[in-house]
DNA sequence: CTAAATGCAAAACCTTTGCCTCAAA
DNA sequence: TTTGAGGCAAAGGTTTTGCATTTAG
């Protein structure tokens, strides 16, 4: 079985709709990190009988099942992405790209500090907003 | 003079009026992580005439004035803080209260993080969600 | 006096929900 | 057939805003 975000739904078996088919393809295929409103937009140029309801009801299903995680860039909305290795998140300020990045070294770090502070990391969130060197 | 929020304000040159005089009090007096309904709450038991908006316009001016800081837990609402030493939060997901910690190593891994991805580091949030050990 | 701040209520956003209908298993 | 999912529109929660009035400087 190819190891697709629709063949994890349905090994965790979650019922299968057409909608949710078309939400979970249109999020498989966004490698930005799309909020609820451009998922929906996305989704109804394949489907024009989508609802905006169902894309809420989706994702909020998808990511307590584990399958994608929502982020928060400090604007009022979430966004979310395919879940998959840990990365933290880099955002530009000037242009709003996303750039992914991950490092061992802060990861320890991170667990480390919990630990120090007599707590167990369960969860964290780390995002760099930065502005492009011009040198 | 003395460094009170107030002072830093008059400094800046804000116009001062009761009502802000009020709710930048508050904020001092908080050493919690307080959102705007409960400055809203602490700000009218001393001046019962104060307005939610006014709290809102407020927090938002003296966020832009680099006076206090907006804080984000991952529930719908903004929290704020004084701004001071730069410092982290880890928060505990079972009571949610806030401890927060500084880490000078993390500090240095992050400014090096962007500055590989050929960025200058302009903000950043970090927050760690943990549970208390037990043993 | 003049420009800016406040209060109030309405509106603007994002998100959730009730209810009835429809579809998956 | 039965249980859950979808569509629609209404409602919720947080934040912003228009406008008339008041206040700081």
């Amino acid at each position: 079985m190819s190891d697709t975000l629709l063949s994890r739904c349905l090994a965790k078996n979650i019922r299968m709709t057409s909608q949710r088919q078309i939400i979970i393809q249109v999020i498989e295929e966004s490698d930005d990190h799309p909020d609820v409103d451009q998922l929906y937009l996305r989704s109804v140029e394949l489907d024009n009988t989508i609802s905006i309801a169902t894309v809420y009801r989706t994702v909020k299903l998808l990511e307590e099942a584990g399958l994608i995680e929502r982020l928060e860039f400090g604007d009022g909305r979430s966004r979310y992405e395919e879940a998959g290795e840990h990365h933290e998140h880099l955002v530009d300020i000037e242009t709003g790209e996303v750039h992914e990045f991950y490092n061992e070294e802060l990861e320890t770090l991170k667990t480390e500090i919990a630990r120090e502070m007599g707590y167990d990391l369960i969860d964290h969130r780390l995002e760099l907003y930065g502005k492009k060197r011009k040198s």
